[in-house]
DNA sequence: GCGGGCGGTCTGTGATCACAAATCGGGCCG
DNA sequence: CGGCCCGATTTGTGATCACAGACCGCCCGC
């Protein structure tokens, strides 16, 4: 499959809905730098459709804290603090260990199969060096867990916490990674869903992301802000369809 | 420091916020009954606005889970089924814990005062058989004790949760209510602030948490259905003022 | 040379219009 | 008498327009 996707409703073809994937996947993807102004007739441009459908979608995701609007109305990808990650680690931890464990319980053996195979894909990917789909992959791994747990609701939560830590998953790259923990943990997650152990794979979870959000919280200066992951620019394509690939980098 | 964050906006007077801001207070108060349409045209009606902000407030409450849009587009308020009380009942259980025992590490005396406060309130209702004093207060009580965690971002998914479960919680009275464990309860969180113990805070939440919940997940009747607080419609109020009342019960 | 106003432009907000899909009701056919 | 089909109405979607407030840069006065 192309794009794991938020599941969901596959079968919306709105402008909106389109609107909403495009910057969600620019999103993770890191295309928008850390603090970059986005302003509605910029992605309508960009995208190629009216104001409408894009201010629902920017609007929807600056309910879920995707983006940041200021009183003076601007809207902006949300600068990261020490202190919202450590607020994001908890969240997560609190959350995806309980989808964890549930998922510990219910995961179907086929279920199983897609999450190790996915964690084999991630050490394939690793060993090239490519980042790309590791990052890919490692979302595939924790999303095809999460839904074992069969849980729409928390899995959705879910899905917001990771819009908001997504653009800054690109600093655990290259160093973060190195560390041999990361396949380990993921083996023993596996290990504890064929047992049936649900302590074991949300202890497990919770130990990856407090490894993980821990090392990007401390990467804040003195003052608590943390340094974009790629101070990137992004470049206007016009008369772009409304595809997923209108948002372009722009070396500077 | 002015704002820090980007925190709430308390002066926003969009009109979309304001049709939000009445939705919302409607769906906690039961005024919606579970199941029921809702157009969007109605609601501009009611609310004496044109489309444009109740289309947006409409589908940031559709995305926050608090209104369900079918394939076939009608918005209806969502209908309960056992196993989503239950998956609400844990997710509530996991990051109210961790905001209450945040909470019991940070709370100032002030806001223990406050919390305290919120608890006697609840009492004295009770004691008058105040159901709606007594649901607000409870409110304030809880919300009272998770702001002390200082934790901005889960105080807002709190919030999400709490307008899916709002509806519903009209099934606590008069029954549930009797029990006594409840005022104890908020008596032991209050002692465990004062003694800065993260751990009884979390756990005195959860029991909390669980109880009410497990309460209304047992009134799901054997094809896993939860039977509506209050099975009622609401009548349209013609060229209302963008006021919070717009929403009126009909006896029928 | 520099700071503060001042005008033009940018940008979000809300209303309105046009349209297509879905829904509902009545009437026709079996 | 009942089920099905077709047309009128309802209803969400997207585009466009008008407008007010914010932003930005230029220019004048000190």
């Amino acid at each position: 499959m192309p794009t794991p996707a938020p599941a969901k409703d596959p079968a919306d073809t709105s402008l909106r809905k389109q609107v909403y994937d495009s910057l969600r996947e620019a999103l993770t993807a890191g295309r928008f730098a850390p603090g970059q102004k986005v302003t509605f007739r910029y992605v309508a441009g960009a995208l190629g459709v009216s104001l409408t459908p894009v201010r629902e979608a920017l609007r929807r995701l600056v309910a879920e804290g995707a983006f940041e609007m200021h009183p003076n109305r601007s809207v902006r990808v949300p600068l990261m603090t020490r202190d919202k990650v450590l607020e994001l680690r908890d969240m997560r931890m609190a959350l995806e260990g309980l989808a964890a464990g549930k998922a510990a319980l219910l995961a179907t053996r086929d279920q199983i199969a897609g999450i190790r195979r996915a964690a084999r894909e991630i050490i394939a990917a690793r060993s090239r060096g490519d980042s790309i789909t590791d990052r890919q992959k490692v979302r595939e791994f924790h999303f095809a867990l999460y839904a074992a747990a069969g849980q729409p609701m928390l899995l959705r939560v879910i899905e917001g916490l990771w819009l908001q830590t997504g653009p800054y998953m690109n600093l655990l790259y290259p160093d973060f990674i190195a560390s041999p923990r990361g396949p380990a943990g993921r083996l023993k997650i596996i290990e504890a869903l064929q047992a049936r152990d649900a302590a074991s794979a949300r202890r497990e979870i919770e130990n990856d992301i407090r490894r993980a959000l821990s090392y990007v919280a401390d990467l804040a200066d003195e003052a608590g802000n943390i340094a974009p992951a790629r101070p990137s620019a992004v470049k206007r394509r016009r008369s772009a369809p409304a595809g997923a690939t209108a948002f372009e980098l722009q070396a500077h």
